[in-house]
DNA sequence: CTAGACCTTGTCGCCGATGTCAAGGCAACG
DNA sequence: CGTTGCCTTGACATCGGCGACAAGGTCTAG
């Protein structure tokens, strides 16, 4: 598969899978002209790459899944290091929701105390 | 005051009350020699802007509330402009709320699968 | 042979609040 | 006068995923 099927594939562009393999997460062959040639396997970390970027991962949070997937498992998320990942990223979600709640409070009574002063 | 000043009262750094201002949200007096000169409600400005920016709030969106103190109200949110970014924002917040939220159940489902297949 | 579609590498720009450095003017004190 | 510490403007870097372009190599169909 040359890079352009491969975006295709995936979703994504040839930009975004050069940018992945600079960053070691893909590694595709090269043929003699030079191209790159992925198989089916780096379609599937491609995949688990862009799932994991649409829900909020960095590209150093990925790596320990793509590791997993390249090791031989069905998913990327069985191995401790993903495992360890998911955690944390949980904990970051929640933190995340904490903050967000307190802002979304905040800006309640903000709101509700400019509206009472002049309500329009 | 000077500008070292009101940086230190209102907790923030010279760089970024000059920012400010070529954003056009405050607007010191000059002296003679060219210095920037801030009054007490300057100093007011900049809290409100402070506040914001913890909070989320952008550059852009503050505008209204320093255009509202500086109309005279007592609070930046005491103005129809100033109440519909808050609108917005919260509706922002809730949406935000909203997508971590399902991230946080996704990242949970793969947590619990990746326990059940490998407890570790 | 040529046009077009693909590939290669490399570089620049974006966003937005912020740090940091540089070169120079001004003020106050000894 | 010299030093120190403030001020001025201006420019460059940061982070991170991504778009976009340029200059050139390669391949294929007509």
């Amino acid at each position: 598969m040359l890079i352009g099927e491969l975006a295709e594939q995936a979703g994504t562009s040839t930009r975004m899978l050069r940018y992945y393999e600079a960053h070691g997460l893909v590694r595709p062959a090269r043929a003699a002209n030079g191209y790159r040639r992925y198989d089916e396997a780096e379609l599937r970390v491609v995949r688990e790459i862009r799932e994991l970027l649409a829900v909020g991962f960095g590209l150093d949070d990925i790596r320990p899944f793509v590791a997993c997937l390249r090791a031989g498992n069905p998913s990327g998320d069985a191995c401790p290091d993903s495992v360890a990942v998911l955690r944390r990223k949980l904990a970051e979600v929640d933190d995340c929701l904490d903050r967000l709640g307190t802002v979304r409070r905040h800006l309640q009574e903000q709101l509700t105390h400019a509206l009472a002063t002049r309500p329009q």
